[in-house]
DNA sequence: AAATCCATACGCAGTTCTGCGTATTTTGAT
DNA sequence: ATCAAAATACGCAGAACTGCGTATGGATTT
């Protein structure tokens, strides 16, 4: 069965490489291209139907990000992998966010091209171990709180506003000045805090108030 | 540089096979094995540094998510690649929330492995497309509308990794045991950290960090 | 071959933080 | 009005942290 694919991609050099190694994979099938996210849009709109699209992200007139989520927006069965190269990984995440199903890297050669998009069209995701790192870590990130059950553990309003001050990183002269209080209460506010808490440090004192959803 | 490899596997047949396609790459040093996950922890308190676990799902005594789970919050420098079947997924996923790097298949064959391997432990996290596009799915529901600027301020991996050991609110002293490197250089490590992120203590690095997902 | 970046390592001086003890004043509840 | 808790305040000693200068070896790039 042959996959209907489009790219966008505004360097015709690079759009004529990614071509050349298609072709050794017959079933794959490039139906049309584009030079920037906004004539691709079109295209999909008057053309015949695809099943995935390979996306530029810098593009002129139309990034590839914004297309990305045009896409998923109005045709969310097109399937769409991020053309990119290795230091662009803050707009990939951007175009993840939006909706692509992964990535491969222009310097793929054509047996790696054709196992991403294998494996986005049979329900895959393709994705390099530096995005996956980041994609787990903020996955962990809501359900990390929920796992253990919050506590107030006794402290005061006065102690809570301490414990912002120290939250921003201030110093003790700093919330000191900030509350309109001695060095000296600072430090035994702070002191009371720690025993509450069970905690020796600042850092300390913050992870587990955030943790425990104090501040 | 030898990487000191520990494996938790209770069934002895899988556990050699394991071993030898481990022998492929004499950089990759087992240091120990366990039969279960509290074997583990035990020889991880009393024995030498590793910098990374092979984890079985199944075992008696402590399962894998859990030995995981314990690992990380003890020892959040060792990384965990848990080892898996196709059809164990459900475990799998709940092994990365508690903190995985990320799997390796018990088929896979010894490039895979290795290449698992050195994913992980240059920073990125070894993953199948199948997971990978679960992750995806879970990572875009919640944070959606979350696109604030974030930059990455240049920051190397090792670098990263020191931030985390902050973000943990270890001592210097206590970071540099846990890396194996001398309080010197955690200091000079942190020192470059601050200049890059522009900060002057720990609690503004570690907030810096956070508001651009950095760590 | 030279330049650059990265990770490693050390020392000094100064600042900031932490634990402990002590003490007075203010506030709120009985 | 009294009692308890909370907030305020001070000093000492030691631990931890921070800024700055310096240096070396390895890896990468030019």
């Amino acid at each position: 069965m042959p996959i209907h694919i489009a790219i966008a991609e505004d360097n015709s050099f690079a759009l004529q490489a990614l071509k050349d190694r298609l072709t050794k994979y017959p079933e794959l099938v490039i139906k049309y291209t584009a030079e920037n996210g906004r004539e691709l849009l079109k295209k999909i709109k008057s053309k015949s139907n695809i099943d995935l699209v390979l996306m530029d992200l810098q593009m002129p007139e139309m990034d590839g990000v914004t297309a990305t989520a045009e896409i998923k927006k109005n045709y969310p069965h097109i399937k769409v992998l991020i053309l990119t190269m290795f230091d662009d990984e803050e707009n990939l995440f951007n175009a993840i966010m939006a909706g692509a199903s992964g990535y491969i890297l222009k310097e793929d050669d054509s047996t790696q091209i054709h196992e991403a998009i294998m494996d986005t069209l049979t329900g895959g995701a393709a994705m390099s171990p530096t995005i996956a790192l980041k994609t787990l870590k903020l996955i962990r990130q809501p359900f990390a709180a929920d796992q253990q059950e919050k506590r107030d553990f006794g402290l005061t309003i006065r102690e809570l506003e301490l414990l912002t001050q120290l939250k921003n990183g201030l110093t003790y002269d700093e919330i000191a000045s900030n509350l309109q209080i001695s060095y000296h209460t600072v430090r035994k506010h702070i002191e009371n805090i720690y025993r509450k808490l069970q905690v020796n440090n600042k850092v300390e004192a913050i992870n587990k108030a955030s943790d425990n959803r104090l501040t």
